[in-house]
Order: C-alpha cells, then structure tokens, then sequence
DNA sequence: CCTCGTTATATTCCTTCGTATATAACGATT
DNA sequence: AATCGTTATATACGAAGGAATATAACGAGG
C-alpha cells in the first residue's frame, strides 16, 4: 500500500474492565490526516442511520444536532473511496438516508477490528488497571 | 477484580499504515472514570520527564505549556494507586521532577499493550484503509 | 542575604466545538 | 397548489480546553 503511506489509523479501544464476565468493550478509531474516518461515534451514528432511515431520526435517537450528524456523515463519505451514506430530498416521508452496501462493509470490519483488538490486550489491561485506583 | 468493576480502560491506538515498513505505531487510552489515566500524550509526557528531569523542561520539549503538562502528571498521580511522578521545589536547579519505579512500570506496560494491539489487528486495520481514500 | 530555576496556583484570553435556531430546496402525497 | 418531514446550509450563542501571563513559595549555592 504505498499509495496510502500517509494514511494514518488510530484504533480506540474502550474496554470495561470485568474480568468475570469478559464484557469488554472495545472501541477503535481509524484517521485519515486529522479526521476521524470510523470510531465508535460514527460507528453507532451508521447504524442508527441503517435503523431509523433518516439523519435527524438518527441524531435524535443518538441524542446529538441534526448539524453534528449530518456533518459526521460527510466526514465518513469524504474520507472512504465510496459513500458509506445515501441521501435523498423530497418525497414521500420528506427524504430520508440509508447506509450504502459499501458502508455496511466498513461498519462490519471496523467492528471486527474493535473485537479482535480488545481479546487481544483483554488480560494486559486488567493488570494494569489493577494499578488504578477504584474509586 | 471485583472491586474494580467500575473501572474503564479504553485503548486508544494510532498506526501509521505503512504494509512495507510495518512501522505502525499504536496508541492505547486507559481512562479511570472521565479522566485519561495513561495515553499516548501522557506516556510521552512522562519519558519526557524521565529524560529532562522537570515538568518545565517536558513541556518546553513537547511544546506544550507548563500548566497543562503539570495538570496531566497532576492526573496521571490521582489516577494510580502511586505516583508515577515525584517533584521537588527549591534546591539547587530550582527544584526538579522525576519518574518513579512505579510509573516506570506503568510506562512499560502501558507500551506493550500497544504494541501487541498494534500487532494483532495490523492487517485488518490495512485491508480496511484500502478503502479510504489517499489524498 | 540574594539570586536562580523550578513547582504550584490563579487569572485572563482565545480558539474550538457543539447546540440551538432559522431558512431554503426538495418531491411525493393529498 | 398546499402540506409535510427531510436534507442542506448559515448564523449566533455557549461551554470547554489550552495558552499566555502573573505571582508566590521554595531551597541550595554564591
């Protein structure tokens, strides 16, 4: 991948730190330049918006500005070689938005990639929390 | 580590894409409540200090302000069982700053887990920049 | 006793980010 | 045509974070 030398990731891992119950939860950030690609935010936006079938709904439904969604959206679509996000204006229900096939795809690895990354260092980060206090 | 249940460590890692050099480096988060206990800022933050041997100097070094650098090592302190960092004022270099054994270990530690979450999804992470775009 | 560089802290300013709000364009349904 | 909810965009306001600055306390050395 030369082409793509400057490409830089950042995986952000966000794990709980149960050792009974393994529930880890990991979370991971992918960069390109200074823009965040995919990360947990855009992650779970993706999926509200393959949920609900619109921006707004999915922004109310995440609790954030219809702006920061829409902005988020435009984020991913201008930093993956396809569009993660298809919108339409107009129409039956005033519009609406849908997550690409390709968008699926990037949504699928990048959970993948929280997966694999969390099992990984699973046991490294609970002796380390060991090191942190508790409350 | 059940009486750490609450306790969430989140592994932040930042690699630069690079399939030939395998040069990718990685970040980890681990926060304590809403506070980041130890990150790549203040892993370099601390061996900046290590190296310099004041928080002054560190900050100087990572181009940051003293008030800020003081503020993470501030952190880092309340966050670990011990602190990882020890200052004194007055004396003869006007008083100074040092790592202890302790946040030595946690530096250390803190480094591996990156590495070896840098390591495990290294290729998933590469085949999902494919899609994103170079420029 | 004075100087020096540092720790420690408070205050002010500026930038950044997100929310809130307003407005226009859109297109199927009625 | 009128309505409706959405996309798309601009503007203004507010909160948060960090930089810059100022000041005090400190203690070894000259």
């Amino acid at each position: 991948m030369d082409a793509k030398q400057r490409i830089r990731y950042v995986a952000y891992m966000n794990a709980k730190a149960r050792s009974g119950t393994g529930s880890s939860q990991v979370k991971i950030r992918l960069m390109l330049r200074d823009t965040i690609a995919m990360g947990p935010g855009k992650a779970s936006l993706l999926a509200a918006v393959d949920e609900t079938g619109s921006i707004s709904a999915a922004a109310r439904h995440m609790g954030m500005s219809y702006r920061r969604a829409w902005m988020l959206i435009a984020d991913m679509n201008a930093c993956f070689v396809q569009p993660v996000v298809e919108t339409a204006k107009g129409g039956e229900r005033g519009g609406g938005a849908r997550i690409t096939d390709f968008g699926k795809d990037v949504l699928k690895r990048y959970l993948a990639i929280e997966a694999k990354a969390a099992r990984s260092i699973q046991s490294d980060v609970a002796r380390l929390t060991h090191l942190m206090k508790t409350d």
